[in-house]
DNA sequence: AGCATTTCTCTTCCCTGGAAGATATGCTCA
DNA sequence: TGAGCATATCTTCCAGGGAAGAGAAATGCT
C-alpha cells in the first residue's frame, strides 16, 4: 500500500542514492492535502457562485462584524493578496453587487468597501455550506487526530514564521 | 499566544454562534503552512533559474531514470497539470535549451521530451538544493513528530482519495 | 481498403494574481 | 504656507494555468 509521494521517494532513492528525501514524506504529502482540500472548497464556493477569491472577500468582510465595511488596503492584508489583486476582486464583487465601494470620510485617498445585504445573504449561506463541507472533509480523522495534527501544524507553523503577536 | 487561524475563529465565534468552525483549526493552520512552504520552495528554485513547473518538469524526468523522457502526456499526468499547461511549461524548457522534444518512432503522434546533458545539470543541482532546503524547513520538528506527522497526513490523504493501487 | 472514431499534442482564449508604476490625497516641518 | 515625503488605491502589463477545440496520426470496423 504505497501511495503516489512513496512511489516518487522510491524513485528519487534508485536515482540520487546519496540524498536522503525523508522530508518529502511530510512535505510533499502536506501539499498534496492542501491541494485536495481546496478542490473541494473551491467546488462549494462554486456552487454559490464565488471563486475563491470572492468568497475570502466576502468572509473576511462578514466575520468582521456589522457594519461589514473594510478598506481595499485591510482586506489585502486579511486575505493576504496584494493589493493589485484586492481591486481586481472587488471590481468583481462589485460588479456582482455583493459590495459597495465609497471613499472614506475622513480621509479621501481611502475608501470602504461594505457588504450590501444581497453580499450577507451570499456568505452566510456559502459560509454555513463551507463549514459544513470542512466537517465533512475532517470526518475521516477521529477526534484526537484532529487535536494532534492541529497541535503539530500549529507547532511548525509558529517554528517557521515566529510567535505572533496578540494584535488586532 | 494566538495565531492568525486561532483570531479567525474567534471572530466566526461572536458573529456566527450557531456554527461549529472547529475544522479550520487543521484545515486552515494546514493551507497557511502549505502555502508558506511553497514559497520558500519557490525561492530555491529561483536561485537556479527555474519556476515551480519548470523544476516539477525537470524533476519527473530526472527521477524517471535514463534516458530521462517521457511523453508530454504522462508529464502532464505525473505533476497533475493539464496537457495544456503542459505545453507550455515545454516550451519554456526547450527555449532554455534544458529539454528537447522530438516525435516518438513508433508512434508518430507522440512526441517524447528529453533532459539534456543541461538538463540533467541544472536539475541535478537545483534539486541538490532543494532537499537540503526541505531538511531545513522540517528540522523544527523532532523525528517523533515528524514521523507522528507523516503518519496523520498519510491517513487523511488515503480516507479522502481512496487507497491507491500500486501500479506503475 | 475506406471511413469513422480515438488518441495525443498543441493552440487559443480566458481567468486570476503579482509587480511596478501612476495618481490622488494627506502629513510634516522648515 | 509650501515642498517634499508618505500613504492608499488603482492601472497596466505580464506570467502561469485551465478549458475547449483544432490538427495529425493511429486504430477499429465493415
Amino acid at each position: 500500500m504505497e501511495d503516489r509521494v512513496a512511489r516518487i521517494m522510491g524513485q528519487w532513492q534508485v536515482e540520487r542514492p546519496d540524498l536522503d528525501v525523508s522530508p518529502q514524506g511530510v512535505i510533499g504529502r502536506l501539499h498534496r492535502l492542501a491541494d485536495r482540500l481546496r478542490d473541494e472548497l473551491v467546488a462549494e464556493y462554486v456552487h454559490h457562485g464565488l471563486g475563491e477569491g470572492e468568497f475570502d472577500v466576502l468572509a473576511a468582510l462578514r466575520r468582521i462584524g456589522e457594519p461589514f465595511e473594510l478598506a481595499p488596503g485591510e482586506l489585502a492584508r486579511h486575505t493576504m493578496v496584494t493589493t493589485g489583486a484586492m481591486s481586481k476582486r472587488i471590481d468583481r464583487l462589485e460588479e456582482s453587487g455583493l459590495v459597495t465601494r465609497r471613499t472614506s470620510v475622513g480621509d479621501r485617498r481611502g475608501r470602504v468597501v461594505g457588504l450590501t445585504p444581497a453580499g450577507v445573504a451570499v456568505i452566510d449561506e456559502a459560509f454555513t455550506a463551507h463549514i459544513a463541507n470542512e466537517h465533512r472533509l475532517v470526518a475521516p480523522l477521529s477526534d484526537e487526530e484532529r487535536a494532534d495534527l492541529e497541535r503539530l501544524l500549529a507547532r511548525w507553523l509558529e517554528a517557521l514564521e515566529g510567535p505572533e503577536l496578540v494584535s488586532r
